[in-house]
DNA sequence: CTGGTGACTTATC
DNA sequence: AGATAAGCCACCA
């Protein structure tokens, strides 16, 4: 049994379509707390194993890769330009382009289909 | 209950 | 641009 939250931060991170990426903050703000960014971080830790998560479409603020080069960066960033995701200069992706964008409804279908899975 | 912990974010320098 | 500090909040020991 998962908190509403938590469950509404896993249907969130799987409705991320392929070739666009979410923040940590956005995915929290999505699922109803806007300074719940590490609370994302946190499921991401526990469940991208298990709930079979596309956790490489997460990435900070910047649009940069949160990962440590130890823990999994470059694996991550081969996984977006596999999915038509383009780094710039700095690693960084352009958010303008990429960042997924989902109107209010589809946000709250989503959400609703959190709910249904208790 | 208390304190520690993050793949974060914002503010400040 | 990079470093530092403080805020954040659900979870866990």
């Amino acid at each position: 049994m998962r908190s509403p939250f938590t469950a509404q931060v896993i249907e969130l991170i799987r409705a991320i379509p392929e070739g666009k990426v979410a923040t940590y903050g956005g995915i929290a703000a999505m699922a109803g707390s806007p300074r719940g960014a590490r609370q994302v971080v946190r499921i991401l830790h526990t469940c991208s194993r298990t709930e079979n998560l596309p956790w490489q479409r997460v990435v900070n603020r910047e649009g940069k890769i949160a990962l440590k080069p130890f823990q999994g960066y470059e694996e991550q960033q081969a996984m977006l330009e596999a999915e038509g995701i383009e780094f710039g200069l700095s690693s960084t992706i352009d958010l303008q382009h990429f960042l997924w964008q989902p109107s209010s409804e589809e946000i709250a279908s989503i959400l609703n289909m959190a709910e249904r899975q208790t």
